[in-house]
RNA sequence: GGGCGCGUAGCUCAGUUGGUUAGAGCGCCUGCUUCACACGCAGGAGGUCACAGGUUCGAGUCCUGUCGCGCCCACCA
């Protein structure tokens, strides 16, 4: 998040950089946060500026710099001791090691030692910013605990909420198991996915208008396995049309039944423990792991015969987007908030514009998912993150939900408070993290001045997560929206598109790509590749690519600074001067086009145009032609003169301009041309006028040069041997700049006024030139080849648009320009046939 | 089951409201160790825009369908 400092808007600049591991996913993001991390660190020791880091809420990263620290306390070391890099070098090793099986490692650790689980938590402000959270939505009935249907993980060992839990198309089985009525008459035949469930049915249902079950009122089944007496109820939840209509219930395992189960007064029988074991419930099969007991199950019924048949089945499994642990729906005791009407703010926030999304691709899938919200759980079982502020009576067995420890209970008196040993779902905090982060729940100054924040940038793998968790706590906790502008980047993808994620173990270090490539490559090409809306696949090329063109700015600033030195011209950036030369009017007009595209792509956030247009000007434009020609002009000892300030000038402007993309190597040049402050408090360039018809009169000279150096390249003439011709010009001679056609093109010319007389020898013609060239010797197959070619295209074109041009239809129904704008160009390109075609006749 | 997106040069991808001969980087071919840069310069080859229909004077761009690929969401046994 960014803030413009509204007291002082070229002089503060704050930056607010969440910390890369929250989720454990790459993002183009995290990428660009590093980088922006080395710039504010750079910005702050360079110049003092108020640069403001605010604290993150990555409990898991935390927890495994504890981790590590523990491990160095065993080999009788401090953090201290061994230095910040190492330090950060093991946590690195650490995660990669170890990664999901944080959980495990932290409880066995936690259990080993004394340490307080409150040392897992951040800042003091963060937590009493929590604290203040979770109590003032107690106090309005938003949050609320609950015996429910969870997400429950085994491996993990906690509560899930509907978010954490992936779900997958695996293939499986489906298990049909007869149920004998109690009468002995028949047996029903159910369907299931989990037959070890069956041993908590406490009941069968089938629905109350399938006629093939009416006469089953009253009755009950048998339930095998268990022996236990089960009713058959009606119920809608059996579908007459799948399988065979009759359905088993199993209130503590699903969370179907256990709606079911409450229309019935059901019991609830459960059978599979938060150990992921069968428990006492289960009988003999107690103590067994769910999936040994499925086994048992299944070969337990089929010995009994009451195995109808196994089907093959695919299902979307369930499972913990940390562990990976198939997750097991448990009935428990949890706290939840209440997120209908938090959700309606949201809704009427974006609806209303006040939020606005950037691209707006996730907007229906946004509405989707905040109109269909569910309840979230917010209590985990987990060994790091911040305590529930609830306290249980021993006495009463009520809760006091409270600021700071109570001394007595708010119910009954008692002191026998135990606080709830629950943590907070990361995400919590995380959702007051806007402002939490410039101290609410104080009213500060920060607050009054950065709150709303303008632009949220991040990854759309945790909109739901993060940006709709902030934008429920922000409109519920400040009346106000966090943040008025959510720009969603893309991800980085590894080069077989895969996300990148530590599990699969298939991310790149960011760091490391930096060192690698240098940070300014990085970002560019990055920036370069990031269109909204699809992700990247991470190419080492592009990365490549990016240095080179760093590369050439850098290369590029040395012709300048070595020429300013024999010039006797001190490092610096003066003022631009008039643009007299055909190159600075052209210059400043492709410039002012590109600040124009630049400052409008970055307004609508879309950086790789951005990227692009930067990098066209900058190699294309400026070295290519600019610099090719202002090289010319140069001469030692000339003092500042006004082609120099033209030079500097537009160079100045291209800096500072491309600063946001490669800050540090516009910083570092800035600098090398004699700048005391940093570029980041120059003012940043702005569109100024666009020259058309020095951009027409410049295209005319290129065309010249390109021309003759065609001609030479066909010819396989070497570059350095002079050549010698003549240059015919339709439209007199006057501003052709002959000198810089000579020199570029390596050519002396004679220049006329009109038209070739003779189109004989190496000759290329354009309905505004013609150049012909003497050469040692004119390979006429190589010519010819050529004008053949060109004659094919040019008649293709003319025909193509002689075709519009005839058509009654197009003439009137299409505007004026575009068929004023083909007619002009048809004219263009039949000068040029006439051309090419006379020349051909003469080659022949 | 619902939703979103992709298929354009050998590779990785751009192409904002439909409008002149569809672009870039890398790779490839030819020639260059010219005093900023061989991480470079000059020139060049390479695309029936997945397929089939439709709308339109005009479609890579809009609509429908087909095929292939990916992602997100989802408590149907």
């Amino acid at each position: 998040i960014f803030h413009a400092d509204p007291k002082a808007p070229d002089r503060t600049f704050s930056l607010a950089i969440p910390p890369p591991n929250v989720t454990g996913s790459m993002h183009l993001g995290h990428m660009l946060e590093h980088s922006l991390i080395d710039t504010a660190i750079r910005w702050r020791r360079m110049c003092g500026y108020n640069t403001l880091f605010l604290p993150g809420v990555d409990h898991a990263g935390i927890a495994t710099q504890m981790v590590v620290e523990r491990s160095l306390a065993s080999e009788g070391l401090t953090r201290q001791q061994i230095g910040r890099e190492e330090f950060e070098r093991r946590v690195w090793v650490w995660k990669e090691k170890y990664g999901h099986r944080i959980t495990e490692q932290m409880k066995r650790i936690g259990e080993s030692c004394d340490w307080s689980r409150e040392r897992f938590t951040l800042s003091p402000e963060l937590s009493r910013a929590v604290l203040e959270a979770f109590v003032r939505l107690h106090e309005r009935g938003l949050i609320y605990r609950g015996t429910y249907m969870v997400n429950w993980c085994p491996g993990c060992q906690t509560a899930l909420s509907d978010l954490e839990v992936k779900h997958e198309d695996t293939q499986a089985s489906l298990w049909h198991i007869r149920y004998p009525l109690k009468d002995g008459s028949r047996h029903l035949v159910v369907a299931t996915t989990r037959p070890e469930t069956m041993l908590g049915d406490t009941a069968v249902a089938v629905n109350p208008n399938d006629p093939r079950y009416s006469d089953l009122a009253g009755t009950t089944a048998i339930l095998p396995l268990m022996n236990r007496e089960i009713p058959i109820v009606f119920d809608e939840i059996a579908d007459p049309q799948f399988g065979t209509g009759v359905v088993k219930v199993t209130p503590a395992h699903d969370p179907n039944d256990l709606e079911a189960g409450k229309r019935h007064n059901l019991p609830h029988v459960k059978v599979i423990g938060e150990d992921a074991r069968m428990t006492a419930e289960a009988g003999p099969y107690a103590g067994l792991d769910r999936f040994a007991a499925r086994k048992r199950v299944v070969a337990d019924l089929e010995k009994l015969g009451l195995l109808e048949k196994i089907e093959p089945y695919t299902l979307a499994i369930s499972k913990c987007d940390r562990c990976g642990t198939v997750v097991e729906p448990l009935v428990s005791t949890q706290w939840f908030v209440k997120t209908k009407p938090l959700a309606a703010k949201v809704l009427d926030a974006v609806n209303s514009g006040r939020i606005v999304f950037v691209p707006d691709n996730w907007n229906k899938t946004f509405f989707n998912w905040m109109e269909n919200i569910r309840d979230w759980c917010i209590s985990r079982q987990l060994w790091w993150g911040h305590r529930i502020p609830a306290w249980h009576c021993a006495a009463c067995r009520e809760i006091t939900v409270a600021r700071e420890a109570p001394a007595a209970c708010k119910h009954c008196g008692s002191a026998r408070l135990e606080q709830d040993p629950d943590v907070l779902d990361t995400w919590f905090s995380s959702g007051l993290w806007p402002f939490s982060t410039l101290g609410w729940p104080d009213n500060t100054e920060d607050l009054r001045t950065y709150y709303p924040t303008s632009l949220l940038i991040t990854g759309y793998d945790i909109l739901f997560f993060w940006a709709a968790r902030m934008m429920m706590m922000g409109l519920e906790l400040t009346g106000d929206v966090p943040f008025r502008q959510v720009h969603l980047h893309t991800l980085v993808r590894d080069p077989q598109r895969r996300k990148m994620t530590k599990t699969k173990g298939n991310v790149v270090d960011p760091l490391d790509i930096n060192e690698r490539y240098g940070t300014d490559a990085v970002r560019l090409a990055l920036m370069g590749a990031a269109a909204p809306g699809t992700d990247i696949t991470y190419s080492e090329e592009r990365m490549m690519a990016a240095r080179q063109f760093g590369n050439k700015m850098w290369n590029a600033a040395r012709l300048i600074l070595l020429n300013m030195d024999t010039a006797g011209i001190a490092p610096s950036l003066p003022e631009p001067g008039t643009p007299e030369m055909l190159e600075d009017r052209w210059i400043f007009s492709r410039l002012s086009r590109t600040t124009a595209s630049v400052n409008r792509a970055l307004e609508q956030h879309r950086y790789h145009e951005v990227a692009e247009e930067l990098w066209q000007f900058f190699w294309h434009d400026f070295c290519d032609w600019y610099l090719e020609i202002k090289k010319l002009r140069l001469a030692p000892g000339s003092g500042l003169t006004n082609d120099w300030r033209n030079l500097l000038g537009v160079f100045s402007e291209y800096l500072r301009l491309q600063h946001p993309v490669m800050p540090f190597i516009t910083e570092e040049l800035w600098h090398r041309f004699g700048q005391e402050t940093s570029i980041a408090l120059a003012a940043y360039p702005q569109a100024g006028a666009t020259d058309e018809a020095a951009e027409r009169e410049m295209a005319l000279l290129q065309e010249m040069i390109t021309a003759a150096r065609k001609l030479r390249a066909d010819h396989g003439i070497d570059k350095k041997l002079l050549l010698e011709g003549v240059l015919y010009c339709r439209n007199g001679s006057k501003s052709v700049d002959l000198d810089v056609i000579e020199k570029l093109a390596a050519v002396k010319l004679d220049v006329r006024t009109g038209a070739a007389p003779d189109l004989t020898g190496a000759v290329r013609s354009t309905p505004e030139f013609d150049l012909v060239l003497r050469l040692p010797e004119v390979d006429h197959d190589i010519q010819r080849a050529r004008l053949v070619k060109e004659i094919e295209q040019l008649e293709k074109a003319i025909a193509d648009k002689d075709r519009q041009l005839a058509s009654e239809k197009f003439l009137n129904s299409a505007p004026a320009h575009v068929v004023d704008s083909l007619r002009a160009k048809r004219a263009e390109q039949a000068a040029q046939l006439d051309k090419s075609r006379a020349t051909l006749n003469t080659v022949r």
